[in-house]
DNA sequence: TTGACTTATGCCGAAAAGGGCATAAACTCT
DNA sequence: AGAGTTTATGCCCTTTTCGGCATAAGTCAA
């Protein structure tokens, strides 16, 4: 959101805040999600660009297709480990996870 | 090990590998390894920087002693999750989070 | 050396996360 | 529209990971 739009919505009364200001995280809980989110996107994202569905990926991987859906839902239910080895089924480096970690 | 070294022990006789190699690991699970040893290292170091102990580090995650040297050490048992935690709980950014897989 | 402090290890029961499976929902193509 | 494919959800049972706790082992200063 732009400066000019939030003041705008500011002087009509609105409150303007983030999901962590408004859930009330800490900034540890709040770094955490934001890297789960990085993940999750950087899973889905990869897996397309390799032109393969969850199953195939799953199954690289050895898991299921069931968990590469919520992996890449970014289900509370998921571990950052599984959201890491999916990562590196898709053949990420160690240098390219990084950088998904410093663009969350 | 530099090359001289290397080629020096080679003509002795000995085998000269490295620990993925010589465990038979897959790819994804020797940057899954090197991963988790740099963010136990990172831990470590970081803690110790700050002049805290174990027992302090572990308070400040809502976590254990116990725990804390359980992810200093690498062990198996501790995931990635916890690890990530223990970065965060000590202040690491991030961008400095991203920097700890690549120098993996 | 002994006593405080810190770190390491092991065991337990509870909670979280995983796979397997079924099936619903969404999307594609003809 | 309907069949085929891909993705999303939910349940169950098993395995993994966790905190709590006790205690061994290591460190260091008095």
């Amino acid at each position: 959101m732009d400066k000019k739009t939030r003041q705008r919505l500011e002087k009509a009364g609105f409150v303007v805040t983030d999901t962590k200001d408004f859930l009330g995280l800490t900034e540890e809980e709040d770094r955490l999600i934001r890297a789960r989110v990085a993940l999750a996107q950087a899973v889905r994202e990869l897996r397309k660009r390799r032109h393969i569905t969850q199953a195939q990926l799953a199954k690289a991987m050895r898991s299921t297709q069931a968990r590469v859906a919520k992996i890449e839902a970014g289900s509370p239910e998921v571990s950052v480990d599984l959201m890491i080895r999916a990562m590196f089924a898709l053949g990420t480096s160690l240098e390219d996870l990084g950088e998904v970690f410093q663009s969350a």
